[in-house]
DNA sequence: CTTTAAAAAAATGAATGCAAAATGTTCGGC
DNA sequence: GCCGAACATTTTGCATTCATTTTTTTAAAG
């Protein structure tokens, strides 16, 4: 076995090694396709990743590759162990709950700050998808609910205009994706219900401005989904 | 001029180098020594920082420089522009404003947290601290006065027994401590009062177990810190 | 047959080397 | 004297190489 590694990856195919590097330095262009290549789970959790496979994976030598591990450790998305090599660190129930505790505390902050500044453009295109996501949920569509949902929240982020929020933001979202869809709504009819109307309770506060309020609807919002998403693990 | 780069340390006195390196990694330590170096305003800002002279200042190859310049880049300390080397980063006006709220909504988070868990002993810990900082406060002890209030602010995220809120608040802390201190309580004797004021506020909705309120607080009260900050500025 | 110790192989951490890009300098033209 | 282009120097980005540590293999002893 050549590459033990490589779960689903096509590795006869180099396109999809070498596309997500547009142009500018090797080295950016390598990080952000090593971070999908780990986020979307093409190495196993805990497996020790050599860094030669990687090397050949994506045709470049050790040196920026060293920098890009480097880089991704300090994100925390995987553990450097000393003179051992890399592994794709593991989230511990504990560190899912502490994740989704501090997205749950950003996107209070969020809301409080989106209650200031939104503009009613943006609170607009809010409640344009709050009403699609809820006729997905009428329907039962938990796919289409799911992207509206995220994409909800990812707009109020986007509303409180503050760069070093989205990327802070961001930043626990990658480390969380993989666990995060697991919050598996169809094995609980009544939390679903419940999110929506937590949902409803956030539009509402936004469109009154109300801060304060927003912010402490959208912890706890977060706060049950976390509790949701243990549930089904 | 061989060290235009270096301002106030000793380049004689080698232990300020290679003291900080403690052992594991020369990587680790390096980058611990440099984010240092660079946080205690050894670099001026903007200026153009050749890898040559810090591989000089510490004594080491480009290769685990250039590591650690990639993970300060990322840890937003830094900009690394293409072909052209590092800069410290600049922090416009807005810059700071935005991490001061993120920096309170992430206390608002801390103090929520530490209202659902916090142990007699550490809230005991946390008044003294606070009954201390009220002496200084009377004494005018301005130097005082800042210790203890970051003491307490550490306390709280402490509090909050989430090691992730923890690192991602002391990630951004570091961000702004060149700028953090420039709230000079000094000129403005009526805002040193409402902070105290604001700080009394904290502790009696955290002995109460108020998360909401405690968090409402909290970010306020760096909101306007933040605002006296940019007063003073 | 299991366990352990030594040696071989491989992997990591760091230094050096090399090509490309950027910066600085000199020389020529106006 | 000032501006611009060609050249030299410096600096960055990456590959390669070297030394040390770790892991695996191998073999021998119990």
């Amino acid at each position: 076995m050549s590459e033990p590694l490589l779960n689903s990856v096509d590795e006869r195919d180099p396109a999809s090694a070498e596309a997500p590097r547009p142009a500018g330095s090797l080295h950016e262009g390598l990080l952000v396709a090593l971070r999908d290549f780990i986020v979307e789970g093409n190495l196993a959790d805990g497996v020790r990743v050599p860094e030669r496979a990687l090397c050949e994976r994506f045709n470049i030598s050790r040196t920026p590759l060293r920098e890009a591990l480097k880089v991704l450790a300090a994100e925390g998305l995987i553990e450097l162990l000393p003179n051992r090599g890399a592994r794709v660190r593991e989230l511990s129930p504990e560190d899912v709950r502490e994740l989704f505790d501090v997205m749950g505390g950003l996107e209070a902050l969020a809301g409080r700050l989106a209650c200031e500044q939104i503009s009613e453009a943006e609170f607009a295109e809010i409640e344009r998808v709050h009403h699609e996501m809820y006729r997905f949920y009428l329907r039962r569509d938990m796919h289409g609910y799911f992207r509206c949902n995220q994409e909800i929240h990812q707009l109020i982020v986007a509303a409180a205009g503050n760069a070093a929020l989205a990327a802070t933001y961001a930043g626990l979202a990658g480390r969380i994706r993989r666990v995060r869809y697991s919050a598996n709504l169809a094995k609980d009819r009544d939390r679903w219900g419940e999110a929506m109307r937590e949902h409803e309770a956030i539009l509402d506060a936004l469109r009154r401005r109300a801060g304060s309020e927003l912010s402490d609807i959208l912890f706890l919002h977060l706060r049950n989904k976390r509790k949701a998403a243990q549930a089904s693990a």
